[in-house]
RNA sequence: GGGCGGUUAGCUCAGUUGGUUAGAGCGUCGGUCUCACAUACCGAAGGUCAGGUGUUCAAGUCACCUACCGCCCA
């Protein structure tokens, strides 16, 4: 036994594998192939990530579907890839080039794109790596990076192609900007938290009169930017001061008080303090009401030069002098605690400053539409079902998509300007250029290439737009890029449209909705037909597991310690349908614990039954039968579950089957009854459904068996076993060992010892046992058995509906029995009044099925045998 | 404020179109190193299915209401 030791190490074993398929080309489709084909595109992890939790999840469930799919008969792809992450990479590397004391800018652009991309192909191993250890059969020789020169020519295409389309505009806008990134988000890339702050009371004068009018407002410092107070029309306190203007204390300007519907008269004071330049709310209520808009901060969130003496202070330090002069003045009210959401960067966790600026957008509404539409129509479906409504939600509701980002790390917008003829805006914030979109104007173009000329001057002095793409607008065409779109390959024309998409329901909009625009912008195809939506991990306390908190372990030191297959099943068997995952490392013991079980199931097999066939013969013991037939309904169960990706309910059901009917039973069986080749085809064909699930261990087990094909891999999905033999005697059998069982155990009766029982059944039963006298004595721990004879001596009864079965215990506690014994009696009589009732109730007659009925008529009957048997047995006690 | 989930054993979760005595894993308790596995085996205890009302011959399952928890959006 020792090439099959008796505890399973997953060391060695799953790197050894990993290569051997590598080296097999067994994850690369063949493109000759005449197999329908199956393809799946993986969430590009970021380049400078690390694999999560999360991503053990994510990419598990995608290889369990592309190994199934490829047992099943498709040419499979699993596109391997990364993205490149642009804030998020950039602030890697900033940060790591501070460490050695370089600045970004110290550098300059190229020499820092050129450091980034050094630290990138140093990430981009790890990640390969980790996806490699996780045994994921992704096909590494079709490797995409959303920053290589392949890929950008057709983000750079797509751009240029919404311009001409007229999809894409610049234009000035309030958006969320990070002072620590230096660069705007896009709304989804914006967090809010809750945190608790405090609400500030300032009072301002109004104007010609002794009289205060109080705001509130959470961020004071942006006072400073006030070009309004605002109150509710129907405010009765307010509405006489519509018109008048309040002096704006510190700055001393000017300021109207209008009215609009959008204050809140509940909220502070019901009065509010409008900063059009800083508060989305209040540019748009600015834009209604034709205010000023004045920009009081740089971009690295210090106040500006419009904010006289604050000019260079930092935002919360100028917050603290503003109240200190505040007091000083006399206009100073009060503070409350409250508890405010917060927007911060997802990045960096700083906190947000909206800021009005030029940036690039995309016109979302004409992309909406048929996307809402493919999922509407069933087209591309949606799993779980409910998350369609989120994805509508949002869709309907969709606003245009702020994709510039004033970044280094990137696709740079493909835009040039002509120094001579193109004006450049003003950067005053004049009210009249609030919200234009620019269209057309001289001296600005789009191009793929960069233009020699100005095509409206004729002059060489031209230079693009310095900033560069949102990632997302990259990954958006993630399906098709990858397949050599826009050309026609081989590629593109056998694996698109994709067939699955598997990701976490968060990024339903940065990336899944806009991914199913873009293939019917630019393909005129939904990209993928099915969306899956797998759990999020949370930790045991069910707080989201992030790096921020610290509370994400690294899937490497799990593998290490309990091996991939492990940690994948352990996974799957505790993700809840529609839920999101409590993760604890348990989960991974008891994957641990399966793998060594189905470990030693295979090295008991393999001991007593190496060399027979694995066929499947017609001429079956009862015992096969019954196992098979088990199988065949598992197989149904399952196969019906992949095709609604309900992978977590087929974990369950193969570990059941595994553990509790073919180790418990079947191969208990086949110790007393060698049954090579049925236990040796069902151990195939148990490690071919379960190899999507721990592709590893299956895989040396079936070498180690030295089956027909160079690996598992090739091997076929199992089909049903037709089998006709009746095998109801077998769960009779079963039924009896586990009640002889159960007494047993109440008795506390030592398993060494043999018990002696007599049996009394009808004949075609008594024949049954008499031949499988053995399984009977050995699964019950029986010594004699004898038929139809009196009992004489103290026992324990089993009585079921055909069968009563005495165990002779000459000294069995005789209390015990009687009283067990009338328990039993009590809960029959219980159950056969209830069904009694049931069955004299008119309407039940009516309006219950026969099938219905049928049933409870024959449970009606066994429980009257079962009942007349324990009094008998009460009555001899 | 709007929407979507959830509430079943001590814990984490299953529970198909309503129809046997509501299940599993972990944990607990009792008994076993039985020649595949002590990462194991054999048993047991433990639930008024969040609360209420309704529909039905029949409700964990369907409808409505309430409470609490979580998430998304504003």
């Amino acid at each position: 036994m020792e090439d099959f030791p008796s505890k399973y190490d997953p060391k060695g074993i799953e790197d050894k594998w990993y290569e051997f398929w590598i080296k097999e080309k067994f994850f690369t489709p063949d493109l000759k192939s005449k197999k329908p084909t199956y393809t799946i595109m993986i969430p590009l992890p970021n380049v400078t990530g690390r694999l999560t939790i999360g991503h053990v999840l994510n990419n598990s469930v995608q290889d369990i579907l592309i190994r199934q799919k490829k047992l099943s008969g498709y040419e499979t792809l699993w596109m391997a890839g990364m993205d490149h992450a642009g804030i998020a990479t950039q602030v890697v590397v900033e940060e790591k080039l501070l460490e050695k004391g370089i600045k970004k800018d110290d550098l300059g652009r190229e020499k820092f794109i050129h450091e980034v991309w050094k630290w990138k192909e140093k990430y981009a191993q790890v990640i390969r790596t980790q996806l490699k250890k996780l045994g994921c059969a992704l096909d590494w020789s079709r490797e995409q990076f959303t920053l290589s020169d392949d890929y950008s020519k057709k983000v750079i295409k797509i751009f240029v192609d919404l311009f001409n389309k007229g999809l894409i505009y610049r234009g000035k806008y309030i958006i969320s900007w990070c002072p620590r990134c230096l660069t705007a988000l896009s709304d989804e890339q914006v967090v809010t938290e809750e945190e608790s702050g405090k609400l500030y009371y300032i009072k301002y004068p109004i104007i010609e009169t002794d009289d205060f009018i109080t705001v509130a407002t959470t961020r004071p410092e942006t006072m400073l930017g006030d070009t309004a107070v605002c109150v509710n029309p129907d405010d009765k306190r307010y509405k006489k001061l519509i018109g008048k203007k309040a002096l704006l204390p510190i700055m001393n300007r000017q300021i109207p008080i209008i009215g609009d519907e959008y204050v809140d008269p509940d909220f502070g004071t019901g009065a509010l303090k409008v900063t059009p330049a800083h508060d989305p709310f209040d540019f748009e209520l600015a834009k209604k009401h034709n205010l000023e808009f004045i920009n009081i901060m740089n971009p690295d969130a210090t106040l500006n030069e419009n904010t006289k003496e604050f000019n260079g202070i930092e935002r919360y330090e100028a917050r603290k002098k503003i109240i200190e002069e505040l007091k000083e003045l006399s206009l100073f009210d009060k503070i409350e605690n409250y508890k405010l959401p917060l927007s911060k960067c997802d990045r960096c966790h700083t906190a947000i400053e909206p800021r009005i600026s030029m940036q690039w957008f995309v016109r979302m509404k004409p992309l909406a539409e048929p996307a809402i539409k493919v999922v509407n129509d069933g087209l591309v479906k949606i799993y779980p079902k409910r998350w369609t409504n989120l994805y509508n939600h949002w869709m309907e509701n969709v606003r245009d998509w702020c994709i510039s980002r004033q970044l280094w790390w990137g696709h740079r917008i493909p835009v040039y300007y002509c120094r001579k003829c193109y004006i450049t805006e003003s950067t005053e914030m004049s009210k009249s250029q609030m919200n234009v979109e620019i269209k057309n104007p001289k001296g600005i173009f789009v191009s793929t290439t960069k233009p020699e000329k100005c095509p409206d001057c004729g002059s060489i002095d031209i230079y693009q737009d310095e900033d560069v793409l949102d990632t997302w607008f990259s990954s958006w065409i993630w399906p098709f890029a990858t397949l050599g779109w826009p050309g026609k390959t081989k590629d593109y024309q056998l694996f698109y449209p994709t067939q699955t998409l598997a990701t976490a329901w968060d990024i339903i909009y940065l990336w899944v909705a806009r991914m199913i625009m873009a293939g019917l912008e630019f393909t005129k195809q939904i990209p993928f037909s099915n969306v899956v939506f797998h759990s999020m991990i949370r930790d045991e306390k069910g707080t989201k597991m992030s790096k921020s908190l610290g509370n994400s372990p690294d899937p490497m030191d799990f593998i290490d310690k309990y091996g991939a297959d492990a940690l994948r099943f352990g996974l799957q068997l505790i993700t809840p349908k529609e839920q999101d995952v409590l993760f604890s490392e348990k989960s991974i013991e008891v994957g641990r614990k399966f793998c060594n079980k189905i470990w030693n199931a295979s090295r008991l097999i393999w001991k007593n039954h190496k060399d027979g066939n694995e066929t499947l013969s017609e001429n079956v013991s009862i015992y096969d039968a019954w196992i098979l037939k088990e199988f065949n309904k598992l197989l149904e169960s399952i196969d019906n579950h992949f095709s609604n990706f309900e992978l977590n309910l087929i974990a369950k059901e193969i570990y059941d089957f595994v553990w509790h009917i073919f180790c418990d039973w079947y191969l208990e069986f086949i110790k007393i009854a060698p049954s090579t080749e049925i236990a040796k085809y069902l151990l195939k064909q148990i490690i071919i459904i379960l190899h999507p699930f721990i592709p590893f261990i299956t895989e040396e087990i079936y070498h180690k068996f030295n089956f027909p094909k160079k690996s598992i891999i090739q091997e076929n999905w199992p089909s049903y076993a037709e089998v006709k033999k009746d095998i109801t005697d077998v769960t009779k059998i079963k039924k009896l060992i586990e009640e002889i069982r159960n007494i047993r155990g109440l008795f506390n009766i030592n398993p060494k010892k043999r018990l002696n029982v007599i049996i009394n059944a009808d004949q075609a039963f008594e024949r049954f046992l008499e031949e499988n006298f053995d399984f009977l004595k050995e699964l019950a721990g029986l010594d004699v058995v004898e038929f139809k004879k009196p009992l004489t001596e103290a026992g324990a009864t089993v009585i079921m509906p055909d069968i009563e079965c005495y165990l002779i215990l000459s000294d069995i506690d005789v209390d015990k029995e009687k009283k067990r014994l009338k328990n039993e009696i009590h809960f029959l009589t219980q159950r056969i009044d209830e069904i009694k009732y049931r069955l004299n109730n008119p309407m039940y007659i009516r309006k219950a099925s026969d099938e219905i009925k049928q049933r409870e008529k024959q449970r009606l009957e066994n429980f009257f045998k079962k009942k007349e048997g324990i009094q008998k047995a009460i009555e001899k006690l």
